[in-house]
DNA sequence: CGGCGTACAGTACACCGTACAGTAGCGGCA
DNA sequence: TGCCGCTACTGTACGGTGTACTGTACGCCG
């Protein structure tokens, strides 16, 4: 970032810059691959200079995910309460797959805070004015939240897994080799097992059915 | 496990051994915790000497979790379908929250190969004699792995930051700082987000929602 | 009993997060 | 304008990690 022999002056760093680059080399390299020494480097500080702002590498990973998860809102569609929450969990898996650093960062740790706090509201108001009880609005919101969250982790690793044609060439040859004797049904549906592990429609059909579940809750 | 000054003799290790004590350690200070040179001292042995069996730490991870799922046969009820395929579910889920290693191997790391085919097949296979379609039967299955997948994740989380007393009480006081203006929702439900937030009755509560949802589709 | 393959040991390297102590640039006050 | 103190940044160092490469001695087989 800048010349090698310079000392970086006094306001270089605040906290914003530090998470976008953070999030930025996070989403060029994967997660696994950051470090606050690359994060330094690439500001053009020392690695120390980052412990300012942060009390440690965990810290910053929050600041990450609260950065993330508060930046957009997820907006409610017009319609019938089916609709309004359908959307905001499509809303909800897209940001996900759009930042796999973001879920691998939910999956490792535990939630501290408010930041899920506006997608909650969202959901959660939704289905209040659908006229579900607040017992079964938070039972609901709970759902389809975890609902999301582990559809999304799941195609997100499918994905990197056939990214790489080493990968695809694995996952076939691992179909390739079940036994039939063992395994029966899941050799008949390798196909469709295959084509749906992934994908909008995928997704799209567990989340009608989440939501179809619901709606005898309604009374 | 053997003395500071012997050299260790020629068959001290094999795969098993290096898994079983493996997943010993890491169920007991966690897979974050776990490392090489832990495992080999505890097994007595130099740290590379676990390479003679295992490529390195990822391949490692791997034949724990395939260990974790190969071992157990998830058990199917009698029944109607909807009670079949909610035991499986549920074995699933029993089986991840008593290993949060496996649970954190599975999010973090790509399947490889036919680790999953034994609760595949279960699922699927409950799923085609109850009469779905082999598209439906494939998407159900997927759908219903994620939804368990990531209701344990959260669930695990929860419990993890329940653990510690500095842990409720954050998030306690996150409840409390929520703005009553920006998140009236959240702020009214927050005695039920908080009680439903985990445990069986609100898995059950979901499990029963996907497969009442799943109905439909049996024409 | 001897030699050979290989299961283990030892050393080393690059990299990690971060504790601790020092230094220099900037804001604010005289 | 000038100086002083605060603090944002630097440097060094430590204990830890995964793992590549090289050596060694053990136990099996002829």
């Amino acid at each position: 970032m800048s010349d090698k022999r310079t000392r970086a002056p006094r306001n270089t760093l605040n906290p914003e810059l530090i998470v976008t680059t953070a999030l930025r080399l996070m989403a060029a390299d994967g997660v696994e691959a950051f470090s606050l020494r690359a994060l330094a480097k690439e500001l053009g500080v020392g690695p120390m200079a980052l412990y300012t702002y942060f009390r440690g590498k965990d810290e910053l990973f929050d600041a990450v995910r609260d950065h993330l998860l508060g930046t957009r809102r997820l907006a409610t569609a017009k319609g019938p309460w089916q609709q309004q929450i359908r959307s905001v969990a499509t809303g909800l898996r897209e940001l996900l797959l759009e930042y796999p650093c973001l879920l691998r960062i939910l999956a490792s740790r535990p939630l501290k805070g408010p930041e899920t706090a506006a997608v909650t509201e969202t959901l959660v108001r939704a289905l209040r004015e659908a006229g579900f009880s607040k017992e079964n609005a938070a039972r609901a919101y709970t759902m389809l939240f975890t609902f999301v969250l582990g559809a999304a982790l799941w195609e997100s690793q499918m994905n990197a897994e056939k990214q790489d044609p080493e990968g695809r060439r694995r996952l076939r040859a691992t179909m390739a080799s079940l036994s039939e004797v063992d395994y029966p049904t899941v050799v008949d549906l390798a196909g469709e097992l295959a084509a749906t592990s992934g994908g909008d429609a995928q997704f799209e059909f567990g989340l009608r059915a989440l939501v179809a579940g619901l709606e005898p809750l309604l009374d």
